[in-house]
DNA sequence: TATAGACCCTCCAGCAACTGGAAGGTCAAG
DNA sequence: CTTGACCTTCCAGTTGCTGGAGGGTCTATA
């Protein structure tokens, strides 16, 4: 498989893919005689898991440590739970950050009138 | 007012206020004799407004019209409506996504038994 | 007056995680 | 043999700063 087959397959970008294997997260199986990076099944199942990774918004590193606990079987759950609980943790401290913002905003855009004098509740709050 | 008197009146870092007036998004009101910035009450003024904006997650452009906004009296307060309104929906837009992420991962989370053992539904699932 | 220390300056690099583009090599089909 | 779709590397840009190097300035005290 050439990249852009594996990126497809995967649902990644291609320059995304080269970016993983660039900064040694998933490698190309091989390269082919001109150069080209070359996927096996075993490393679109990594992109894949990458990706979904991602989408949860795991950083580059947390995907480099579950990506080995994925590949090695005798891992403890405990681990992934971890890694796994420190992000929940992360998303419920942003979550709480944009309700406060949320709060506020909300509020002070239904005060603001709206119209074209220039009274407006917004101004005075940043002012 | 120097550069650091400034930014501690303001609330931010030395840094922060340079890199403003870099941008030209808050200038200082002059330079002495030595290439010093320096700040008088209505630069502080807008270095505070920038920073109440961008404590709202507006964006340095957005930061910009509504510094425009701010010093313009006859503004008309439907064009800040519309801006913060932008806003709201961007930070609402992030709720629902972030509400989804913690909904999934909460309940993946809850369901590792989190022991030695190495089946674990998160690998799983990202698998 | 000398000097120490706290300021200030500019410029360059780096962060996260890509993304876009230039310049150029490779491959398969017609 | 050419065309066009691939592929390669490398560099720059994105956002909003932040850290640091290397060097100038200011003020207080000895």
């Amino acid at each position: 498989m050439n990249i852009s087959e594996a990126a497809k397959a995967a649902g990644l970008p291609v320059k995304t893919v080269r970016y993983y294997a660039d900064i040694g997260l998933v490698s190309p199986t091989s390269r082919s005689d001109a150069g080209y990076r070359t996927y096996d099944a075993t490393a679109l199942r990594k992109l894949v898991f990458v990706r979904r990774a991602r989408a949860f918004g795991f950083g580059i590193d947390a995907c480099r440590e579950l990506l080995d606990l994925y590949q090695d079987h005798g891992r403890s759950s405990a681990e992934v739970k971890q890694i796994a609980s420190r992000r929940l943790d992360e998303i419920t401290l942003k979550q709480r950050e944009l309700q406060a913002l949320h709060d506020t905003l909300s509020h002070l855009v239904q005060s603001c009138r709206g119209d074209d004098r220039p009274d407006c509740p917004i101004i005075d709050y940043l002012g």
